[in-house]
DNA sequence: TGTACATCAGTGAACGCGCGTTCACTGATGTAC
DNA sequence: TGTACATCAGTGAACGCGCGTTCACTGATGTAC
């Protein structure tokens, strides 16, 4: 990667891919390091090694590029909770999808914020109605047969999950390890 | 209350109690309106009747007069919750404070994640200080005698709640009355 | 094979913006003697 | 009772800041004939 050189094909930093994906892993990269409101579009621009106008060729306007920003973050989230799922024991999959969300948020706090923020609008991504939210429900189904229980159990689970998390990273709650287990318990929770 | 005149006391909107106090009503009145990213020390200062810098008599930076905001968020929710406890069926009041939780975040939108923004770095206020977090305790005592129990107790309801109000406000969940009621539901969840 | 032309992803300069904060100041108020 | 003085809540001008976005542009690429 070539990162610094006074010829303008040579500075940028993306080789592979269009400036389109490269913008979204930068915004990516810096959520890492950054908060969302320091987050800004001419950083990002900065970052690839391209003018803030270029931008400009790729997404209408801010929100949309930061709307591609949540788009990722919920895939990652997503990927987070599978992952934890076939970890786990079959009987304790359930609480390890909600486990491994509360960590990915305490991981990725400016990602997991910006994702709330800014996917309500970003069109067919919302949270909701994602992968992840799916394979809520397939968990839920399992536990409660009549379909309005498992819904009530979905928004449960999620508020539940999502709660511990916004409060950890808010600072109200000590961010745990073991007091994540201790409050995303199946069992004791949703009773058998 | 004079509201606009060229001269300079009498442009003053604030005339019981102090400018402090007096900004801390604008910010809370702004806030009904407001996004927090909206709201500027400048703004609230205009709103008052008073230059900008006459804030610096009172607060020591912008973060401070939020952190003030904050602190008064809290103390409203508290008070909801309250009225709520005390509208209710002694066997129902755990789960109407609950209730009162998200409808109160409803309501009041902008006040509500300001209040969780800025209140973990204010001083002794944190909410899980607050009265509003003794309320809580209260209950999961009442409710699970163990004390390890009841923290747990404690932990579940609020990220239950927080995370019921989160999703509703960033529009993942539909902000609905019923929905409330079926999510919080004591019984089905901690159950007896 | 060569030429004319459309396309389009980039460029840099410029725009207007409101912000938080600092500075030296003013002028009313209260108090000590 | 009158005077000198400290206190302190206000003032307006100014600072530097980086932002999102617009504009007219350039220059490489591909295609039609």
């Amino acid at each position: 990667m070539v990162t610094v050189s006074t010829s303008p094909l040579a500075a940028r930093t993306y080789h592979h891919g269009d400036l389109r994906s490269a913008l979204v892993e930068a915004g990516l990269k810096a959520l890492e390091t950054t908060e969302i409101e320091d987050l800004s579009l001419r950083q990002l621009a900065r970052d690839v090694g391209v003018s803030a106008t270029a931008v400009y060729r790729h997404f209408p306007d801010k929100r949309a590029l930061f709307s591609a920003l949540a788009d990722a973050g919920i895939e990652r989230l997503f990927h987070a909770q599978e992952a934890a799922a076939e970890a786990a024991a079959p009987n304790e999959s359930f609480a390890a999808t909600g486990r491994a969300y509360v960590r990915f948020a305490l991981a990725n706090p400016a990602l997991f914020r910006l994702t709330f923020a800014y996917s309500c609008r970003s069109g067919p991504t919302v949270f909701g109605n994602s992968r992840a939210a799916l394979m809520l429900q397939d968990y839920a189904a399992r536990i409660a047969p009549d379909p309005e229980d498992a819904r009530t159990l979905v928004m449960q689970a999620w508020s539940l999950v999502h709660g511990l998390a916004m409060l950890m990273l808010d600072g109200q709650l000590p961010p745990e390890d073991a007091l994540i287990d201790r409050v995303i318990d199946t069992n004791s929770l949703f009773g058998r």
